[in-house]
DNA sequence: TCAACAGTTTAGAATTATTCCAAAGAAGAA
DNA sequence: TTCTTCTTTGGAATAATTCTAAACTGTTGA
């Protein structure tokens, strides 16, 4: 990638940030252009450190976790909870559901037109919906 | 509860558990009846080790989580992932889907015949779907 | 009845993901 | 610039869970 797209990427990204009421510091808009750079994704705390690292990018693990979190907030991100082992954070945050597979924790998209979740009861009195989760858990075989 | 029912129910719980492979030992069973004895339940390891503390069972940490484990693995129990943070297990075997209310960590049953999802699109190939979970996350308000 | 083996429990250490902290650094306003 | 307010960060702290190795118990078959 050239140094003129690049940079074009990363004015974007920090009005973005700016948008979304966060300063567009240094690990801020390098991580989010590297997030919102590539399509939709799904990933970790420390994929997401790993490939900040390879992209020559130095931020602590600290930083990542409070970054992740931040773009959550804000809605530039999506949390997914399928493993308890660790969290994901997903890049697609239209309506959509997942596969998981159980072998090597991959998630794979699922288009929210796809699929269809009816008759949900409503919730108890005084509380309010505020997401219908569907993970369709997959294996070998 | 009086002796005698107690005795009965460790015995009919001793007889699940030699069912399942499992041999019937005194954790194992005091965690069982505590756990199949009174109805559907959400629990977390910790609160059924405090659940068989105050029952008079002295059980270790780890044997509780062993326990959870093997219970689950011969379809005794059912996990259930919500919370990144903690894992919930679920004395509810049969199909149903949950609320979880974010503001508290409890789970309510969904009954499996109330909800429907459609179109769940065809796992990749080479791959089963082992099961399709549905979390309405809900919250006060 | 009981030895002997295999499976189980357990205390405590280890592991892992994540959060916390307090000091040093950088961004925005004036 | 200067001042103020966020941010970042290394390292310590947390918290859930797993691991380990030694002690213990259920089962079995002499
Ligand atoms: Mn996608
Ligand atoms: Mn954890
Ligand atoms: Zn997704
Ligand atoms: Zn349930």
């Amino acid at each position: 990638m050239d140094g003129n797209k690049k940079q074009a990427i990363q004015e974007d990204t920090a009005a973005r940030l700016r948008a979304a009421g966060l300063r567009p510091t240094r690990p801020r808009v390098a991580l989010a252009s590297l997030l919102l750079g590539r399509g939709h994704r799904h990933l970790t705390a420390e994929t997401l450190h790993a490939e900040a690292a390879k992209a020559g990018v130095r931020v602590s693990l600290a930083t990542v976790y409070n970054a992740l979190h931040q773009f959550t907030e804000a809605g530039l991100l999506r949390q997914v909870v399928v493993d308890a082992a660790r969290s994901y954070f997903d890049t697609n945050t239209g309506e959509h559901q997942h596969f998981f597979c159980e072998d090597d924790g991959r998630l794979i998209d699922i288009p929210g037109d796809a699929i269809a979740v009816s008759h949900v009861p409503a919730p108890p009195r005084g509380m309010a919906v505020r997401r219908v989760d569907v993970v369709v858990r997959i294996k070998r075989g």
